[in-house]
DNA sequence: TGCTAATGAATGAATGATCATTCATTTGGT
DNA sequence: ACCAAATGAATGATCATTCATTCATTAGCA
């Protein structure tokens, strides 16, 4: 009954097969089986590691989400200058997709789910990660580096629902007409700086 | 076993039904019977008018996806200024899932899953919407108005993603701290305009 | 050291619950 | 009376989860 070992090899065996299988079919059309095949266990040997398949979902986001914050963290602080931020930012977001691609296809699917199965999951990682973008566009604003009337809140959305769109076509669609490196420069420069030529203000 | 009766309102009260639950429960928690409940027609009369479970929810995108594409191209003939109609069409989609959240929410969820269970049904409708973004920018850029490094079929992922990120957090959190013309101004204005104060460039 | 007992991780067949779908029957309109 | 439309109980397939059993490893003891 109690879940043992959430470190042994075995655990993190499971988590990557089920990154691998919940990217290939989903979370719903994903068995219990599929996975067990993959990570070379027996389906009974999941539940000792895991409640639940919806407890699958969830240790791995928690994984991932961790990893990935602490990494953008640490990016992000690397840079002095706000604007420098938010192209690190996007480069950053961008790539990670590139790198992991399976990790990425279930974030974006399945978390977006996820509260509609898990009441009580939270996402409060998620909201971390989406909270790095506004403290930079705060920091901007009082550098006096940016508009003072964006609101920080929804810019943040904006700026990672750009970048979340972006790396949704790279993950569907398998060809990949542009680098991740211009469409990162691509999206911070539209923010940064706008598409129209001559702001007049 | 021929479907019959595409237009007739009980068709379209299970449409309706359809999208009420798909959106509380999501498509794969929400049963058959759900639907017929909510639409007060029994099981099996679902069958006299879709082929499946997965043809309900395509229809419904078909359904409704048509009347919002042709909504979107109305709104945005209306305005002569490329940079009026990126103002318009943030304004109306964004008051498009103010007023039909249930959609809204299924478009965002579900869509993003149908390529993963429906591996013929290529999203046609939706395709033509995000062109009707490249469109504009395009035409900004044939006026001289818009910057011609832009690359339009980068950005329009880019100002959907914005756009439809604001609206999932409309949609998941039932409270709306900033109404939908802020958010629609806001957005728009970053694209259009940046993020930064005085330009260099 | 050599032997037996105890442990608990791992297994995978069996269980039981859940629906999507079907179809024999009924209803209601003409 | 006829026929299409509608019904909803019955069917059968599909898994998530359980649990009795196996097996390798370790501990205890002489």
């Amino acid at each position: 009954m109690p879940i043992k070992n959430r470190n042994g090899e075995k655990y993190h065996r499971i988590i990557a097969a089920a990154t691998k299988v919940f990217a290939r079919k989903g979370f719903f059309l994903a068995k219990v089986s599929d996975i067990a095949k993959e990570a070379q266990v027996a389906d009974g040997t999941i539940y000792l590691y895991f409640e639940n398949k919806d407890d699958i979902l969830i240790s791995l986001f928690e994984e991932q989400m961790k990893a990935v914050l602490e990494n953008m963290v640490q990016q992000i602080s690397q840079e002095k200058d706000a604007v420098k931020k938010i192209e690190k930012f996007a480069l950053t977001h961008l790539r990670l997709i590139e790198l992991n691609k399976n990790m990425a296809e279930i974030i974006q699917v399945e978390l977006r789910q996820s509260s509609k199965f898990m009441k009580e999951y939270k996402n409060e990682k998620f909201m971390q990660y989406l909270n790095l973008i506004s403290d930079v566009i705060r920091e901007g604003q009082e550098q006096g580096l940016f508009k003072k009337d964006v609101i920080p809140d929804i810019a943040k959305r904006a700026f990672f629902g750009a970048l979340d769109e972006m790396s949704r076509f790279w993950v569907l669609s398998s060809h990949k007409k542009y680098d991740i490196e211009t469409a990162a420069k691509q999206i911070s420069e539209y923010f940064l700086y706008g598409l129209i030529k001559r702001p007049d203000r």
